[in-house]
DNA sequence: TTGAAAGCGATACCAG
DNA sequence: CTGGTATCGCTTTCAA
């Protein structure tokens, strides 16, 4: 069953039928070289009656570029990430570039999408979202000639933009220590995660520092990796509420796993904020409506800038390596003074 | 500036440095025809060698196909879309097909959608997800031949994946009338939708018919349109809730609109399920945390079917037209016997 | 200002 | 089984 080609016109048509030149009819086209009024009023009408487009196929194929962005998601599971994603669309959408969305959701398909998208016929620049690809890869690219932004991760070769993990971690916790907390537990990410090496571990960090500035001593059975599943954490959360000495707030390193505290506490009859202070981060859309407490960071604007960059780069303008998104502390009802306090 | 040209290798090269013909690499490279083993060898080795991966633009002018599969999905804000998504992102990885995404936010936008998309040198085929497509933009399609499927969404052209609305709306309503509720309203979307014609409408019709089979009689007030989102739910439950007679359960077309009338209802002191059961519409991935009560309808593996369906179309092989999904209640925390009952 | 013709990088027909 | 070559539809020199 072989599809018939749909009896497409060609530009060739459109010059027989304007009586020019195909290379005439291009112009017009593209705008470029001057074309008489006359002929190019005369080629617009041929272009109009015939209703022709243009294939980008072929002129993608002599022009060596495929007019598509690919934007590489890691577990399009994760809310922030479609934020991130959706901003991105958004961006694009503005732009003659179509996206090719590529998800990948295990260390074997992230390196397969380096292999299949890194090189300069699928796509011409790349997004990779909340995901750092490996210098091997960076490499690649690079011999691809291949521009590429990151959204949520740092590597010193590739623009990037992202947020200062450090400083939110100290936001989060010292939010806590305010109100009184000194017994405050922290949820990460797995810190051999491959595909988010920096910001657990900076956060985690920001955690550290503000217990250290408050003069509040580390435990290191307060501090617990799990997944990005709420799942993961929920259990996590569970163990930590079961310790002898129970925390009395726990910050999560993101609110899909701080949801997961939610129903842990709510599973052991613990309340929140009364017995149980959380904070979240990311501020993802179920934040307010589960009244968390989160450090929010911009997601639809990382996404949305981080496309534009990429287009800029496209586009040939030189633009900052790295941009730095604003965090900020959004007060909601499950914290509170801690116990007693 | 101009973009420097990545020096790639072409298939001649590659024939070349296999001391072969083009057109055997070409053989090789599809695994067509026979090609002698030594000679096959030779080819793949010197593929290795030279680190050559075919230019998909020009086989795609070639073949004249893209090797592309467009997703044009509304509302890339809701969470029943992402899921849906998923699915298709998952099929479509196993394919050769690349995804494009296209997020259609506007009734402008959809319509430039699929004027752009409605060509068959961007995508090879199109799925369609909660939406549907005029009759004007079918017959494009057609005009083009660019097989489409709809997921979530019925047209007599084009086959597609639905879920028993009609069923649907009654399973939730019928549930509630089981649990001795009798005054039990509704929120839907804008019935005027454009994107959406059938699905509320036919859960509505569901709805309207559980209460008739149940002698109940049908209240106009307690019938309210809203859209899907969170925040115009949360406004149209709160009038409903200051209703003189409110309603002692909602049914909500969607699990975010569920989410909205749970917010309201929190707002008014309102308890849940003791004073006001409320029933949802999909089973989004929250929805287990926010203990909703809803009629779930496979979400995930629409996407993935849909996906399914239009490969094996683009495949040729003939399929069939209309596939109903199943729908079932699942029974959480949100619902309730009437208060008094 | 305009047109003829040479690519762009594959596929596939047609000989050999 | 294999190689030469026309072809896909457009862009872009190069001359006229």
């Amino acid at each position: 069953m072989e599809p018939i080609p749909a009896p497409s016109i060609r530009i060739r048509d459109v010059a027989a039928h304007a009586g020019v030149g195909v290379a005439t009819v291009s112009r017009v086209l593209n705008g470029r070289a001057h074309v008489a009024e006359p002929t190019r009023l005369r080629v617009e009408a041929a272009i109009k009656e015939l209703e022709y487009r243009p294939s980008t196929v072929a002129r993608n194929l002599s022009l060596g570029r495929t007019l598509v962005v690919g934007v590489v998601v890691p577990f399009l599971t994760s809310p922030s990430a479609v934020v991130r994603l959706r901003g991105a669309v958004e961006a694009l959408a503005a732009s003659p570039y179509d996206l090719a969305l590529i998800d990948v959701e295990t260390e074997d398909r992230r390196r397969r999408a380096f292999d299949v998208i890194g090189r300069p016929d699928r796509a011409d620049g790349l997004l990779v979202i909340s995901m750092i690809p490996e210098d091997e890869e960076v490499a690649q690219l690079g011999r691809a000639r291949i521009p590429c932004v990151l959204v949520d991760g740092a590597h010193s070769a590739l623009p990037h933009l992202v947020v200062d993990d450090v400083a939110g971690g100290e936001l989060a916790t010292r939010h806590l220590i305010e109100l009184g907390h000194r017994r405050i537990a922290f949820i990460g990410d797995k810190p051999s995660d491959p595909f988010r090496p920096g910001s657990t571990r900076d956060r985690t960090a920001g955690y550290e520092r503000a217990l250290h500035t408050a003069g509040i001593e580390l435990r290191h059975s307060y501090i617990r990796a799990g997944t990005q599943s709420i799942e993961q954490a929920r259990q996590t959360a569970l163990v930590l509420l079961r310790l002898p000495q129970r925390p009395t707030a726990i910050f999560a390193a993101s609110d899909l796993q701080a949801l997961g505290v939610l129903e842990a506490a709510a599973a052991e009859g613990i309340r929140v904020p009364e017995e149980l202070s959380v904070v979240g981060f990311d501020d993802i859309e179920i934040a307010p409506f589960a009244g968390l407490t989160t450090v929010r960071q911009p997601l639809h604007e990382s996404g949305r800038r981080g496309a534009e960059l990429l287009l800029s780069v496209l586009g040939g303008e030189l633009e900052p390596m790295s941009v730095t998104l604003p965090l900020e502390l959004v007060e909601r009802r499950t914290t509170a003074p801690a116990p007693g306090v």
